[in-house]
DNA sequence: CAATAATCGTTAGGCGGCTAACTGTCTGCC
DNA sequence: GGCAGACAGTTAGCCGCCTAACGATTATTG
């Protein structure tokens, strides 16, 4: 759906004809790497296909889900400070949480609320802020599609066992952290937590 | 970059007390499938940093790579029929083999060449069809862009092994099965192939 | 208290996806 | 030969992502 682009993967003996021309081609890295992104092109399809029928794009769903979670009533409130975080509430806050723009947001609460999903009120006490809460609709919309997005998950994931599911993990992980470690797109905040 | 959102990931106690309210929710499959989408993500960032150091973005990096294969010479044209692909030169077959739509690869071919990467040309035979190229300026793109390219993708995966790499290829492969299996866009091309 | 700095939400403009519809060209069938 | 249909490429319009910049408001600091 969005960002792929090259549909079929090249076979392993052609990377391995062109690692003669490139002696910096890895050719297994390169099979994980383009199998990577191409299954999680695959998965995102399948599950931007189910929003997509109820008329919602996976954008809007992150922040539906956000709001969600601020939402709920927290049955037990005070075991531990950010046991399962508070939950954002302004524009900014989700979009610090969705890892997206503050101008992007801004578009994405702009549809959200012209379809009655969410609904933007002043904060009386910070006049730059708003609060942005889940309508009724809102609501309904999650209770209704979450049990079916939760099942396509487990189907997608149905043909692996519990210890391939970790291992996929732990190795996703690996890639995660050598990731982050290559992509200084927000860099470290080592010392700048207040305390 | 582009499409993930919740940039912080839910922790595995969020998951099991979540799906006490939703019974369809299968915490290690919900994990897999969220670190894959994140991992997906990330990895796709670190690939898109590189390329927006040159003012390429992703979708026209692959229009790019595509011509390339195209263009090569071919060294053993005949051993077998599509031994790597004999490569795409009109918009309808890029955008086939970037799996993005026609009126996408209009966009791109006009940035690309705007910029002055590639070049259309008329076809003379059939008049519908146009012949896009790389220019030189293309190929010194590629030539100058694609070690890096690689020595990124192998410090991606450098954390694991050839064993790990296998194993990790295998196991999306399988997810790659059943999303194809769940998601009907492009439905089974089972009798169409002309023999 | 005033001036500067920081923050919030928004806007403007660009890119790259998509669908739907259009024009031009070729194909096939009568 | 002529006309309906199929196909190639483009266009128009929507959405979501970005960066840069803006006005409004709050925080900081002298």
């Amino acid at each position: 759906m969005p960002y792929l682009l090259l549909k079929d993967l090249p076979r392993y003996e052609c990377l391995l004809e062109a690692a003669k021309e490139f002696p910096d081609l890895d050719p297994s890295a390169v099979e994980a790497f383009l199998h990577l992104l191409h299954t999680g092109d695959e998965v995102f399809g399948v599950t931007d296909h189910n929003l997509s029928d109820h008329n919602i794009s996976h954008g809007r769903f992150g922040v539906l889900l956000l709001l969600w979670r601020s939402a709920q009533p927290r049955p037990a409130p005070s075991r531990d400070a950010d046991e399962c975080v508070p939950g954002p509430r302004t524009p900014a806050e989700l979009a610090e949480a969705a890892g997206v723009t503050r101008a992007t947001m801004t578009g994405l609460i702009d549809t959200l609320e012209r379809d009655g999903f969410v609904k933007r009120a002043p904060d009386p006490i910070d006049r730059r802020q708003m609060s942005v809460r889940l309508t009724p609709a809102g609501e309904r919309f999650l209770h209704e599609f979450l049990p079916g997005h939760f099942k396509s998950i487990a189907a997608l994931l149905s043909p692996l066992s519990e210890t391939e599911r970790k291992t996929l993990v732990r190795l996703l992980g690996k890639i995660q952290d050598q990731a982050a470690a290559l992509n200084p797109r927000r860099a470290v905040t080592l010392a700048s937590s207040p305390g």
